[in-house]
DNA sequence: CCGCTATATAGACACATGTCAAATTAGATG
DNA sequence: CATCTAATTTGACATGTGTCTATATAGCGG
């Protein structure tokens, strides 16, 4: 990783830049690369992965910190801090309600990841 | 990053499950997200983002060393480094031809991604 | 065979990251 | 207020990672 700090904050990457042709397009400029970049590895970790699954598919959309943790072999400040990876990252969004805490995926970033990786001719393939 | 070594040869990752549903319709198992996280976290660098974007960018699919390094103000080395981590993520494949070698993307392996990203509703809204 | 160019590998070093134990905060309930 | 549970923060430590320089390999042209 370069050393160039992580001015990331808890505010989510401007989705208003979501559209964003596919990488097979035109080359991303660094700025993009650089943008995007902390995404992917907000989702580059086992566990970040299961977790972003598991709230997603959650019934609701969303789940508490309790059920989380319960699904993996790790403390719960080790799932805490991955929670917090995913939402500085802009991934997941977070909701305390009493005693519990409730995450859900907020949708346009994994669209817009999705839509990053789409190879060249998928739409007009779909569209056909 | 866990402690487990990685096994992840230069042989592309299993390509046959390629389907997959998206991350949103089902939860991952840990096996499933072992095994894909290598690949997120081998874009999820800024100058392999770019080097991915540029190579399926570029004519004819296909882009030599020479072209990429001139891209960008690191050494060789580090970018012959990272096109390595691409290829052995199973995202690249590469090719000698005289003095030059070149590089060109998997299409599968990113089409996995992508399919496994997009959202629950993306296929019927599509298709609608 | 010798040198020249294009890539790759090896080794070193600074920095990032995943994990845990310990301490802390937030809310509910007696 | 006291105490219990849920979740987070802090600080420490081992391991992983991106970059460089120096060196090696591969192929071409004399």
């Amino acid at each position: 990783m370069s050393n160039r700090g992580l001015p990331l904050v808890d505010a989510a990457p401007t989705e208003s830049e979501a559209c964003c042709a596919p990488l097979a397009c035109e080359p991303l400029t660094a700025g993009e690369a650089e943008e995007l970049a902390p995404l992917f590895k907000a989702i580059a970790d086992p566990v970040r992965l299961r977790l972003l699954s598991l709230i997603a598919c959650h019934d609701g959309g969303e789940a508490c910190v309790c059920d989380l943790t319960s699904a993996f072999d790790l403390t719960a400040p080790t799932i805490s801090h991955h929670l917090k990876v995913l939402k500085q990252a802009g991934l997941i969004d977070s909701d305390r309600r009493g005693t519990w805490v409730y995450y859900r995926v907020r949708p346009g970033a994994l669209t817009r990841l999705s839509a990053l990786l789409r190879p060249r001719q998928a739409f007009a393939a779909v569209e056909a």
